[in-house]
DNA sequence: CAGCGTTGTAACAATTTCTATTACTATCAT
DNA sequence: ATGATAGTAATAGAAATTGTTACAACGCTG
């Protein structure tokens, strides 16, 4: 067994990522304009491009509909953006789908409040953490769904 | 109920949040820091200033080892600092503990090659979500643990 | 060298989150 | 009214997190 292998034999280190629901619902706006003028836009549709449930497009649509990101009317067909590509950023996207509880970083919950280290480490981290959730969102602000959308039709 | 309950009243959105590992991971070396000539840092010594079980901290310590942060020698009381402080950044850590498979972003993993968003959705979005990775990541190298120290040191 | 204390790790288990699926109801357009 | 689709309840399984007990491996010390 090599070294590397043997460090994580047992305690497996699983790396936290940020859901696929992210992609999907990037990949779910940027097809409604595709194929807006082509087709009638149904979960089915969506469903069968994203290659998931159909169920699961709903679902992931609620909470863009919530946004104000897309229209969706029960009964009538056809799913419709409430906003242009251009002017959806890759951040609206995150933090309809992504970030309802608002920390991208989880504390230990029961630091010692007797140990001068584990009474302070929270204040102590939790500013520079938000500083670099900041930077992180201020990033995804920079990015549209028209760019994306534009690098797929160019491919 | 109101609008927003409604929402999330079936399709609760979770939210993903790098694990606490990350924080623990800080906590327990700005520990041996604070108390290496004081006491002799344990596993047990570590887990009641962190409120967790000895064998949590165990199980960080080890891929903390694998990257040359920490030195702990079996049998041999005292987990040791391999570098100071202030050459240890938040980066060196969460590379340490969280992001072994690399990726902040899960895709989904069955788009459809027979739609033009489909097949193209994953190149499109991927560079852009690189972008936005090194961004978080660079940000997390501009912080060391001596400063997280100081902070606690005058609080 | 024997005993002690500590680390390493196996084996579970509970909880949370993610993704998927079936089935039904509600609603709108025709 | 009928048909199509969205909304959502109920359930399931997989993945990941966190916690716990137990014991083996190891090094220091008397």
């Amino acid at each position: 067994m090599s070294e590397l292998e043997a460090c994580y034999s047992y305690y497996e280190v699983f790396c936290v990522q940020i859901s696929s629901r992210f992609t999907i619902a990037v990949h779910i706006l940027t097809c409604i304009d595709y194929f807006a003028e082509e087709y009638t836009i149904t979960s089915d549709f969506l469903a069968s491009s994203v290659g998931v449930n159909p169920v699961i497009i709903r679902q992931i649509i609620i909470p863009l509909k919530a946004a104000g990101l897309v229209e969706v009317i029960r009964g009538r067909t056809g799913i419709t953006l409430s906003r242009r590509l251009e002017d959806i950023t890759l951040y609206d996207v995150y933090e309809a789908v992504e970030s309802v509880k608002g920390k991208l970083f989880r504390f230990h919950e029961n630091p010692n409040p007797q140990c001068p280290v584990g009474k302070n480490i929270h204040s102590a981290l939790d500013g520079r953490l938000e500083e670099v959730q900041a930077v992180f969102e201020a990033k995804l602000k920079t990015i549209t769904l028209r760019e994306i959308s534009s690098r797929i039709m160019n491919e």
